[in-house]
DNA sequence: TCAACAGTTTGTCCAAGACAAAATGAACTC
DNA sequence: GAGTTCATTTTGTCTTGGACAAACTGTTGA
């Protein structure tokens, strides 16, 4: 009842709903509005997908992230690229313009060679050298963003950057677990909504409080909003401090922290950061936004300054 | 396009596949089969499952993971509460048996509650009472069970246990990076199969062989076979090891695993470990199946053994 | 600059049928 | 008994084409 893809070099719906993200309904209502993607079919008449449509398939989806619209980008392999290389270059030289004390391109190489140990040594050396919060401010910011956007090109896939994520999970982890600190002020419960995957944010926030002197309590990813309000109250928390990924849906992120901001207690502070709340301050005027990591720290220092006595 | 179940106090396809891990197209068969559940329809013709149902299926979930048949379980509430209870109450008693150094109820009172502080305080302590090695095999080989088991009788949700997971990562973590170390012998690189999502397991034999000199490296849960196979040999590794939960089907981690040999070079040992694996030697003799935690420390010694001069 | 409106795009859901992979159980062999 | 082989049932996934509401677009008017 499995869909293994062995049969031949070409994926199984299942298979590329999960390699792609995108739901079999859609690949599905895709085919017949679009004619793309054109799978072949097995003799059951089952779809099955060339390796090359998954890539494209896989290119689209980040176009889509990128704002894109479906009937935009769902077309000629030509134009994609040329788009995608618009958008790809501007990010790779305003970044390649920052001086760095990290040579990026041989990183990356690492990362795409599974040079795991290597990785790692580069990772620990670096947060030796600037210490948790500029490591963790500068340096990783930098690199996720070159690590998106070798993604955004297709340089990366999925294992490579699971392999980046753990290792700098590991030295972040590590890094924070001295720091370690059960009664310091401000409390923050740290967590995402349901629909956001990506977790890295939380213990990068985590690096830069722990350090001030702040306790920090992750959930993990995906709590259900009621469930961080409970977890909110019974901890006794200041502050319950979200994360969002560029990929999640605005509207539900600012629908969400109205909704998590009604179910927390006068007391409790909510903190919100990430790509897809940047610039909504007029919006969740209730929200404190976090512009970037340095801006963590500001709040805090703010959060301070009103509770102090 | 998103399906929020704000309306009423039910929720829509979407979502219950989401809380529940049963998929839309298992729901609707289900409902067409066994008549169970039967969800009452918006204006739309859309189904929307009450609360009191959506528990009922969390519940059925739960029994299938065990080994119920769909036949059985997706009938009267009666019948389900009188085996689940039996199965429950068996697991209890014999874990109860065990004397431990730890008040087991009250640190599970403290996961159901959300008492983050307090639970990764009292992890913390049991890891500086016992040390690295025993608090893995020992304090929480029986936490992960009593969890287990919570869950299975329903007293456990899903935060509460991303919530556990999550402060036993922090702390693992944090003592593994302690004992860091990228020169010991044997080098192993640790992840898991792409349908397994517990990761646990991972890093609790990083917990037991680090300490002995080994290095280890994660690549995280969910790694395509291929990409494993290269990232083995790119490393220069000289074990994959291999974890899989109880819920992982039995006969796709032999498939696996005997796919994953034949991709390894011949100095490459290959070795598996949890519940889907236990028992399965005489099936995979390409494997060195670990049958305990304390069994991945003896595999060490017998590699060292074989490896030594 | 912002709000309200109409028009278009787009993802999700529905139905009932079909089928292959997995589990079961019976019959058989070592 | 333990392990194979085979037929039978169970079970999850995939198929089709139509439908519709939420989200997005762009226009108008204050």
């Amino acid at each position: 009842m499995n869909s293994p893809p062995k049969d031949e070099q070409m994926l199984a719906i299942a298979a590329v709903e999960r390699d792609t993200g995108l739901s079999k309904d859609t690949l599905r209502v895709w085919e017949r509005r679009y004619g793309f993607p054109c799978p072949v079919r097995d003799d059951n008449g089952d779809r099955l997908y060339p390796f090359d449509q998954v890539d494209k398939l896989r290119l689209i989806r980040r176009l889509l992230d990128q704002g894109n619209r479906p009937a935009r980008v769902v077309g000629a392999s030509l134009e994609e690229l040329a788009n995608l290389l618009d958008l790809a270059d501007l990010g790779k030289t305003t970044a390649g313009a920052q001086s760095s004390v990290i040579d990026v391109a041989a990183f990356l190489e690492s990362v795409r060679l599974h040079r795991c140990i290597e990785l790692r040594a580069s990772l620990q050396q670096m947060l030796l050298k600037q210490g948790l919060q500029r490591f963790a401010a500068d340096t990783l910011c930098l690199l996720n963003a070159e690590i998106g956007q070798a993604w955004m090109r297709g340089e990366l896939d999925v294992p490579e950057e699971h392999l980046y994520t753990e290792q700098v999970q590991n030295v972040l982890r590590t890094a924070i677990g001295s720091h370690a600190n059960i009664s310091g002020r401000p409390r923050l419960l740290l967590t995402t909504f349901p629909d956001e995957l990506h977790g890295l944010g939380l213990l990068m926030v985590e690096a830069m409080l722990v350090p001030e002197g702040a306790t920090c309590v992750s959930l993990g990813i995906q709590t259900p909003i009621q469930d961080i309000a409970s977890a909110a109250v019974a901890g006794e928390f200041d502050i319950v401090a979200l994360s969002f990924s560029g990929a999640f849906p605005v509207r539900q992120a600012i629908d969400g922290l109205k909704d998590l901001h009604r179910l927390l207690p006068a007391g409790i502070e909510l903190w919100a950061g990430g790509a897809a709340v940047q610039g909504k301050h007029k919006r969740l005027e209730q929200v404190r936004i976090i512009d970037s990591l340095d801006d963590a720290v500001a709040a805090l220092l703010e959060w301070r300054a009103n509770h102090k006595g």
